[in-house]
DNA sequence: ACTTTTATATGACAATTATCATATAATGCC
DNA sequence: GGCATTATATGATAATTGTCATATAAAAGT
């Protein structure tokens, strides 16, 4: 199995404030795993009991809504960690987290985070820090979700997908997500996301070859979002 | 000025974790102040360089939206802090705290927190533990503003202002906010809050008397938000 | 390869929500 | 107390968005 302290994805999240030692103690105990697209990490309501270190794929944290339908609340990818609120909070976890790519990650138990974060003050810091970013993510999401309409919206995820997941050699979206996804990221019907990208298309804003989305004009999509 | 060993309102928040001799540095670095109705106690993109400690009254944490309206993020009340997140990110504060009533706040300096932070797991734990519960409230709010339309939204809102900050004598919600503000928690037009307020009072599910809300039909409303 | 299922696309229409106009009530100010 | 300003209320209308129906394309299973 592989060492932790020769992961490079750790240096992406708080685990890259941890010793050596710590790593080496960490290697010990960590179960690492491989999840294939659609399946599930975990399930809203479940007990994590540790954090879950994405080594590679991305996964989507989504939050069923009393309607039936899931929200995506948060895209994760590479080097960021899973279930770092539910197990400071010690409550069951708020969100879903299910592979949009197949993915690897490892397990750390509850106990030797716990014992790193009262330990190493840089470590406490870090993961602190990392929520504090998810919060202000989560408050941008909201005044976003709030203030801007559909059209607005899905501009702004296209110019997002592209900064945070980057692109393919052919210069489409790296991060291929349905429909029905990305109408789950922005808070819309499935079809008015589909009518959209289609007028998007028309504008001659993106391309699109079935779930590839190429951005052709990221000054207009810019422009929509205001 | 007051000592904040003896000021009960610290026992709401991670405060109530430090010991006395922590309590009486604190007294003795903390800085007390009046804000009116009104008035703001910081303003997005400051340096804070501390937090705010909520002594009494109620404040709205508001962003600014590119279409100039402000969005209410959350509401925050006696014994809460203010200014956690940015304090701990090292950044300008992404909100504004804006007073919806009188209000009395101490100020305690930044390094004060940060030493507090590294000496006592306690402490730090407990302020990891308060953001946290703040990202899973935006979760929530991100679902609901994404998912629910305007009329359960506000429904789900007149119930939340009861839970948290209850009732006057006459039974009427204790905070009294402009139709303004609570179109800017839900996100809509002022106008389409009024409009639904009305709807609301004629079907018996609240009575209005200017600014005094009185929720009549707790059970219907709790049917509206699902 | 062919069938079944699911995803994408688009039209038609209904429901929701925003905007603008205007009226009235409430509040603050000299 | 009277005037100015602001908040609340409601109508009319337009814009946005959701829902249902249906068609086609793509993917998955046998």
């Amino acid at each position: 199995m592989g060492k932790c302290e020769q992961c490079i994805v750790r240096e992406f999240s708080a685990l890259k404030t941890l010793t050596k030692d710590e790593l080496i103690t960490m290697s010990n105990c960590k179960t690492a795993s491989t999840i294939k697209k659609g399946e599930a990490i975990f399930m809203e309501g479940e007990n994590v009991n540790g954090v879950f270190c994405i080594k590679a794929g991305v996964c989507k944290m989504t939050k069923l809504s009393a309607n039936g339908k899931d929200q995506i609340v948060k895209l994760t990818q590479k080097g960021e960690l899973l279930g770092q609120r539910s197990l400071i909070s010690d409550e069951p976890t708020n969100l879903s987290a299910i592979a949009v790519e197949d993915m690897e990650v490892c397990f750390i138990p509850k106990s030797e985070i716990i014992g790193f974060f009262n330990q190493n003050n840089a470590f406490s810091m870090s993961l602190m820090k990392s929520v504090c970013g998810d919060l202000k993510d989560a408050d941008d999401m909201m005044v976003s979700l709030a203030q801007k309409n559909v059209k607005e919206r899905l501009a702004q995820t296209l110019l997002y997908l592209e900064e945070k997941f980057g692109l393919l050699e052919d210069n489409s979206l790296r991060l291929q997500l349905s429909r029905e996804e990305i109408a789950s990221i922005i808070g819309t019907a499935t079809e008015s996301c589909i009518r959209l990208l289609s007028e998007f298309k028309k504008l001659g804003l993106i391309e699109l070859q079935g779930k590839k989305i190429t951005i052709l004009d990221k000054v207009k999509l810019k422009r929509i979002v205001e």
